[in-house]
DNA sequence: TCGCTAAACTTGACAATGTCAAGATTATGC
DNA sequence: GCATAATCTTGACATTGTCAAGTTTAGCGA
């Protein structure tokens, strides 16, 4: 029985693009049943082959959640970049905020992707470097940007790293916050865009 | 085989204050191998009981970190009650301040609570009203200190919800990325006290 | 085209886990 | 003192992550 539906041809026993299969079936799973019900069995039986198949390509379940991790800072980092990219360089200040508010639009429309980014099992992230890698290079677009604000006088100086750890918490903290759901009674959730931006407003004016 | 070590009397059967012995020694196992090896069996083990003890006081896992987690808000509360107590009511601003150190505080020192605090497992609080409560009570302290502030004009008017979701976005950003050790890379560890009392000035210039 | 090696996947097994049901033991109120 | 409920144990079951060993296929050089 052979079907190409994906990029490679597939047989009883070759999938064809297994990798991109359990890692998207992996994220449906948190999407819709939470992170607490994803399992290595699960994610081999939805992709339709055996349960010790994942091993071949993440040898654990760390290694898939470092995988779909890694994916996951690189998929951020381009929205970031694209979100910024018609703004001109000279707009230091519109450039940061904007990234900011992209970094809260991910978190919002990929909740699956932040909660395993931020999973407590990748803390540690030296056994995966590639994942170390792609979150150390998003997190410093936050920086870099502030520090070109800096350069600019649109934000007061001072050290790059308080300004960054202000930044970066605050809008990790209401993604978190958004995520968590810890807004539903507050009655956020529906006018969080308009809340984002408001809130990015009062970072920058602590700033400047 | 009679002692009297705990608060209610011992047998081999009646462990004394089971419930109580069990919380400690979660959190222990969280402080010590971290929130992915803490398991029902290993918590009953270290209590010297069996298996399906811990089930009699707190039905499931659920039930035992919601039990947790409600004990920790309240913990969290009344540290932060303490924090503020010796502050006079004028001085809005310093008291706001202080609640927010506190925050941090807390959660820099107690980890485990934390982390199960904000389980992922727990954000659904609907089944568990006293959780529901603690967490409730002791966000709320951070929302009146910035409607204290408001009306005595230290802190700009506005929706009280956007200050207080800046406020608490930040606070609980920085305690995340401080648990999560995403702090270590860049140093800020060591002098996070430091940093602490910095960014919670930044905050306020923001809300000023 | 053949054949061989490595990659991809399966099968089977094991210990560990959460949870349930049923039973044993002890505390407590009447 | 005695019944009853609370507390804890024992035993069992399905499910999970992870190995080890085997089977199938792809790719590549001759």
């Amino acid at each position: 029985m052979r079907y190409a539906m994906k990029a490679k041809k597939q047989t009883a026993y070759h999938h064809g693009d297994l990798r991109k299969s359990l890692i998207s079936h992996a994220l449906a799973i948190v999407n819709e049943e939470g992170i607490a019900r994803l399992t290595l069995r699960k994610v081999a039986r939805q992709a339709g082959v055996s349960h010790a198949a994942p091993a071949h390509h993440f040898k654990d379940m760390q290694g898939l959640l470092a995988a779909i991790a890694e994916e996951g800072f690189e998929k951020m980092e381009r929205q970031m970049i694209a979100a910024v990219d018609g703004i001109p360089g000279e707009k230091s200040l519109e450039r940061f905020k904007t990234l900011g508010k992209a970094y809260i639009r991910f978190a919002v429309r990929n909740p699956a992707d932040l909660r395993i980014m931020f999973h407590p099992r990748l803390v540690d992230k030296q056994p995966y470097p590639g994942l170390e890698r792609a979150a150390t290079s998003a997190f410093s677009l936050l920086t870099a940007a502030i520090r070109d604000c800096q350069e600019k006088k649109q934000v007061r100086a001072g050290d790059i790293r308080l300004l960054s750890l202000f930044a970066w918490s605050t809008v990790h903290g209401l993604s978190i916050l958004a995520l968590d759901n810890q807004l539903v009674s507050t009655g956020l959730n529906e006018k969080l865009d308009d809340y984002t931006e408001d809130l990015i407003d009062l970072l920058i004016s602590g700033m400047v």
